[in-house]
DNA sequence: AATGCAATTGCAAATGATTTGCATTATGCC
DNA sequence: GGCATAATGCAAATCATTTGCAATTGCATT
């Protein structure tokens, strides 16, 4: 997890390389995202950067989570209700459970897993190119669970 | 695999039993249904439609499609390129395979996957109700494959 | 610090999938 | 056959996202 000054002068460099400049609502935006805990959609990081600069517009936005998906400083998520959400992508990989009743997001990981999608793909024939796994589930009454990193 | 006419009649019994009607767009548009071995969308399901009835329209279909999901005759996927796709759903469960390539989708099931996810949502302290797993990936050049199942 | 030009922005209009309001038609019970 | 109302077709409305364009701004260069 690196800090939002060294995120920014990443994004800039790349930027620079590809003859693009950076600019202020670039700028707003990568910070929304870095101090963002969550999994926010375009409108969501436009009502937050709008706060800091009510002249930003959501096209910005939508432009500039391209640019950053392109750049693969953000990842985007499209879940069950169709929008695109966005978290920043200096973490390891993870899969998402969503819970089907508050609509939080809580991120895990399973080697296993993997390791068996790649089993399964070779076997048809296929290398895995990325993928998609989202459990949808309602927390357990009270018995022995174990959370470990949420947000909406 | 049960045949159209069972389908047909099982699915008017359902909605005498919710007081709505067999009318001939639903039984035209179930019958394509039973006839598809892809996964068409709604344009595509509108698009064979139409060529038996040109008075039928798009908002038809999409209405249908929303009845039978609703009654559990079909499944509705959405894939990444974000519209909806349809599939009858008297098979068993099963999960997906994109092609990025071609767009052809290969159908698979892996009962370790499934255990490892209840697995890991009761950690969490979920239970599952539904989840989403889609591999995208790319086809093996000419070594060991074994194609299963293929369609679009 | 001033200049120039392409990259970027804001705005509004366009898109594309899906939904919905409403007047008209058709289904299925009597 | 007749009726009440569910269902349809059409057009207009949504909703998220994209795009055209004129105005602005970043930044490399004087």
């Amino acid at each position: 997890m690196i800090g939002i000054e060294q995120r920014v002068a990443i994004f800039e460099g790349q930027l620079k390389q590809a003859g693009l400049r950076m600019t202020q609502q670039r700028r707003l935006i990568l910070r929304i995202l870095a101090e963002a805990h969550d999994h926010p959609d375009a409108k969501g990081i436009f009502t937050r950067a709008f706060e800091h600069d009510p002249t930003l517009s959501l096209s910005t936005v939508y432009r500039t989570m391209k640019l950053l998906e392109s750049q693969g400083a953000i990842e985007r998520h499209a879940f069950e209700d169709g929008v695109s959400r966005y978290e920043h992508a200096d973490q390891q990989h993870h899969d998402h459970l969503i819970d089907v009743e508050t609509g939080q997001v809580v991120e895990f990981s399973s080697p296993e897993i993997e390791a068996l999608q790649a089993k399964i793909a070779a076997e048809l024939g296929y290398e895995i190119v990325r993928h998609r796994l989202e459990l949808y589930g309602r927390k357990l009454s009270k018995t022995g669970r174990k959370r470990v990193k949420k947000d909406v």
